[in-house]
DNA sequence: ACAGCGAACGAGAGCGTTTTCATGGACGAC
DNA sequence: GTCGTCCATGAAAACGCTCTCGTTCGCTGT
């Protein structure tokens, strides 16, 4: 047995470490040739014998070597590797982008390192990148980050960066749907059918986004010269839907009621339920996103279609060409369209 | 001066390649110090002196300096990152698993890298195993690897894995939530709400989880002495669960529907307001998950709460023990409890 | 005042890989 | 038959960092 007199006399010496992986040495030993024959093996360069790559490869799966991918990075300076700061991410709109990352990512030979900052505060984010830097990547993507400023962050320089619905425009590039136009197509497609005016059950105070939607459905809703109710906060969740809903089952004169996103919109149409206020006869109701749900909920919500895939894969590319390329994109901000998705939770009012 | 003499001649040919990071060596010329100080300053080690500290702190900032962490991980052997393999996460249980993993992961100073894959088949999975091995990751999370054998995949001799809800129970530790006693307590209760049998949703044919969810409904019904009507095979989705309840409401003996999980119930729920069935006088609706929806559909969902967080936890913990302390855990399989949480979609059948 | 000692810092090796350059051997051309 | 050429392979350096071991100070105790 080669293996066992290789190892033998004073290779056993270094051989104590059999715990760990085994290294492009313990191949080559096995094989009886050179580290960097099986180096070219590993790496299918085409000028090694047959007959000797065979032997390497008999070797590499005899004991189970796998190449230690710190000593590549650390020859080539890429770890092949892009992180991913975001907040939250179990709710739809963020592992649906999440997703598409990681598949366009797939596709382009990367993988992803994930964070999750419990709250997109400053000092969360702050701590992501810098953990996320400590460990090698190559690119970060920064999802909704919403409370935060570029200048909060201690982004190494030459890191390349982009952000998905922020407030870094400007200062990274940005890919994000176009929530603006998706509104105010929600808020005109509900006054087309003849209601007087639309409510609003808004996002949070520091979310950009929500302060995006609210801006088209006030925006819409100025162009028609109706008045703007005063709005509900929410906070993305179901809950506070069924909070404020709670409030507008009371108000007989609203009709309709517009949503930051389909959680809401379902939170919403429970306390309209509960109140029995009838969807859409007496009330119609709106959301945001079109989760996957939002077509099986009674009544099947109307809402605005973002496509998270699309940003997903905008957003890779722009980060790989500045990776790739280096390119400079800071003043790049992409838009992607939405799509209005008229379902039965709106209708014409019932007077 | 030797750092003079060293870095006037030769050195400065070195740095030409300014357009690189800059790397210790460069921090340590700017500081006037050595290396090897740059390396205790970074590393926090308490024998250097303030002054010298501050010297290289400066340096470091004025050169952007971030460390190599290719370099590190090369020396230390470690990437300090777990692999998490999951299908389709952007479905709640997955999320929430993954969102759990990350934050365990986080306080336990690893970092999480995701792959996606397209469909939990041999290959995507196997495939997804090489991809990560080849990243250097110390452990593997495999999430609901369905319909995989531990055979089919190559994973590298001497890699701590655990599984959640699969099939690789025996072979890797695993945890899942207690799916059998969930089911059975689901169906019970719409038992001792008076039902004289109870209809089933369940998931596709492949999945381990699904099969668990039949056999607790199988046996809580034997266990009544109650007849099992046949099965309505759904793949998760509420668009499934739509296509089962247009059956389901046609049917006017079935008064009481247990679904494989929340999604399906509330694509039931849909068929059966389509329908005019009133939910829960003509028919009683139960699901499985708990997902942030099921308080806030019409009616607010009866369903079985999986403790994704705990399920995330113990997996880490299970993952960790065995990084740390080389444990071996191969028969560990862990069980968490499920609660019922009944809402408004069950009440007793109206006759 | 001098030996002794500990603190602060520097020099060098090594982690596992790829890359560059050198070497040996086989083969074809003359 | 000999030389040149190319192909397969090996040896050594380098990537950036940390660890181990020395070396040089400055200080205290007698």
């Amino acid at each position: 047995m080669d293996d066992g007199e290789a190892s033998g006399g004073e290779a056993s010496g270094k051989r104590t470490r059999s715990k760990s992986k085994p290294s492009m040495f313990d191949v080559a030993v096995r094989a009886g040739v050179s580290a960097q024959t099986v180096s070219r093996v590993s790496m299918g360069a085409t000028n090694v014998r047959p007959a000797t790559r065979d032997k390497v490869l008999a070797a590499m799966s005899e004991l189970g070597y796998s190449p230690n991918s710190a000593a590549r990075a650390l020859r080539y300076g890429t770890f092949q590797t892009i992180g991913v700061i975001t907040h939250k991410f179990s709710r739809t709109g963020e592992s649906r982008t999440v997703e598409a990352i990681v598949e366009a990512a797939r596709s382009a030979q990367y993988t992803v390192t994930l964070v999750d900052v419990e709250s997109p505060v400053s000092t969360e984010v702050s701590d992501a990148v810098t953990r996320l830097s400590n460990q090698s990547i190559d690119g970060l993507v920064i999802i909704r980050a919403e409370s935060v400023t570029p200048a909060m962050l201690s982004i190494p320089a030459g890191l390349p960066v982009v952000v998905s619905d922020s407030r870094f425009v400007g200062h990274h590039p940005a890919v994000g749907a176009d929530q603006l136009e998706g509104s105010r197509r929600a808020v005109e497609h509900l006054l087309g059918l003849g209601h007087r005016t639309v409510h609003h059950v808004a996002g949070p105070d520091s979310s950009g986004p929500s302060q995006l939607r609210i801006d088209g459905w006030r925006a819409a809703l100025d162009q028609a010269e109706r008045p703007a109710p005063p709005i509900f906060r929410g906070d993305w969740t179901g809950r506070s839907g069924y909070e404020a809903g709670k409030h507008i089952a009371r108000d007989t004169d609203a009709t309709a009621v517009f949503c930051a996103n389909d959680e809401t919109a379902i939170g919403v149409m429970h306390a309209l339920h509960e109140a029995g206020r009838r969807i859409p006869a007496d009330v119609s109701v709106a959301g945001f996103d079109d989760i996957a749900l939002a077509a099986d909920v009674w009544p099947p919500l109307t809402t605005v279609r973002q496509d998270f895939a699309q940003i997903g894969e905008r957003l890779l590319e722009l980060l790989l060409r500045q990776i790739r390329n280096g390119e400079r994109l800071e003043d790049v901000h992409e838009t992607v369209p939405v799509e209005l998705v008229v379902r039965e939770s709106t209708a014409p009012p019932a007077s």
